[in-house]
DNA sequence: GTCTATATAGCGATAGAC
DNA sequence: GTCTATCGCTATATAGAC
C-alpha cells in the first residue's frame, strides 16, 4: 500500500544521477504499472544496482509517487502553456490538440497516466489521481474555458489516445488500424498529399 | 509472464464452485490489475483456499486470461445485441449508448477492460488485448455501420466513461465532478425535473 | 472436490564494506 | 555515492491427506 507521503519530500532536488534512475523508473512503471514494476528492472535500465534504487528514494512507492506526480504536472503544464499562448477564449480546441501532441510524441507521460489512471481502487493513491484528474478538467473549464459539452468532448478525444498510446496500437502496421489513429495527427485537419 | 493458452481450454465448461471463484477473480482483477491481484486475495473473497484457486485454473495466468475474454465477449454481445435490435443502419448512437449503459452498471467489465488495456506492452497479453480493440471498432464501422468520424467519437465517449469507472469518480460527491459524468447518463438527454 | 502443509522463487528492503 | 551480500516477506505453485 502506497503510504502518505508530503510533497516536499517528492520535490526534494535530485543528484544527476537519481534523475536518471526517475527516468528509468519512468518507463517501467509506465509499461507494467506499479505493481508489474520491479526495482531490479529499474536498476538494470538505470545501470545502477537494485539496493541503490531503494536507497535513493526510501521505497518504491515514494519512487512511483514522484513519477507520478511529474506526468500530472507535464499535462498540466502542457495545457497552462497552450492556454497562455493565446488571448482567445474558449481557446480553440486545436491548439490545445496540439499541445496534447507534444505528450503523445514522448509517449511515456501519457502511458503512465493511462497506468495512475487505473489505480482507483488503492486506498493511499486512488484519491490523489481522481484529484488530479478533475484539476485537468478543471483547467479545461476554467482556463481555457471551454464549454461543458467542448471540455468533455476534448477530454474524452484523449483517453482514446491515451488508450491507443497504452495498447500499443500507436505502432502497428495493421491497415484497419490506421484510421482509428486519426486524432494523433499534429493538428486536426490533415493535407492528405495522394487523395 | 503470461504464457500462450488455447482458447478451448478458456471455454472448458465450469463447476459452480469454479463460477464462483472467477467472479471472485473478475472483482480483484478489475481493481488491482493483473499483477496486483493475489490469488490469496481472489480465494478469500470467494470463500476457498489459495491452492485451490490455482488448482482450478492451472495457474493465475490462465485464470486472468479467462476473465479477460468474458469482458471482453460481454462488450461485444453488448454491442451486438444492440446492433440485432434495430434495422437502422448506421445504429443511432443513442442505441448504442443506452446499450453501454448497462456495461457501467455492471462496473466490473469495464474496470477489468481498462487494466487490460494498460497491458499493451506485457509479450503475450499485448497482442491479444490490441486485436480485440480493433475487433469493437470494427463492430462500430462495419456491424453498426457508423462513420469514420462517428465511430471515433463514440469509442472517446466510451475511453471517458472507462476511465471515471477505473478512477472511481462515479461515487464521489464532489460538485465539481458532478457535469463530467454526463455520459453515463442512460440516454443522450435527460428530463432534469428540477431546473 | 477441497483442504492443510509446504516447497520455491521473486522482490523490496537492510547492513555494512569500499 | 555506490556496491555486495543477504534478510524476510509475500505470492504462486505443488504434494498429498481427507
Amino acid at each position: 500500500m502506497i503510504q502518505d507521503t508530503a510533497v516536499s519530500d517528492l520535490e526534494r532536488p535530485l543528484t544527476p544521477r537519481a534523475l536518471e534512475v526517475v527516468s528509468a523508473a519512468r518507463e517501467e512503471f509506465a509499461a507494467f504499472g506499479y505493481a508489474g514494476a520491479t526495482t531490479d528492472a529499474i536498476a538494470r535500465r538505470a545501470g545502477v544496482s537494485q539496493p541503490y534504487v531503494v536507497r535513493l528514494f526510501g521505497s518504491k512507492e515514494r519512487l512511483f509517487l514522484r513519477c507520478a506526480l511529474e506526468a500530472h504536472r507535464a499535462v498540466m503544464d502542457t495545457f497552462r502553456q497552450a492556454i497562455a499562448s493565446t488571448d482567445e477564449r474558449p481557446v480553440r480546441e486545436s491548439v490545445l490538440g496540439a499541445a496534447y501532441h507534444d505528450l503523445v510524441e514522448d509517449g511515456t507521460t501519457l502511458k503512465l497516466i493511462v497506468q495512475q489512471n487505473s489505480m482507483g481502487d488503492d486506498k493511499a493513491i486512488g484519491p490523489v489521481v481522481r484529484a488530479w484528474f478533475l484539476e485537468v478538467y478543471g483547467i479545461l473549464r476554467h482556463e481555457a474555458q471551454l464549454s461543458e459539452v467542448s471540455a468533455r468532448e476534448f477530454l474524452a478525444r484523449g483517453m482514446l489516445i491515451n488508450q491507443l498510446l497504452a495498447l500499443g496500437l500507436t505502432e502497428t502496421e495493421d491497415p484497419g488500424s490506421k484510421e482509428l489513429l486519426h486524432y494523433l495527427a499534429p493538428t486536426g485537419e490533415r493535407p492528405a498529399p495522394g487523395r
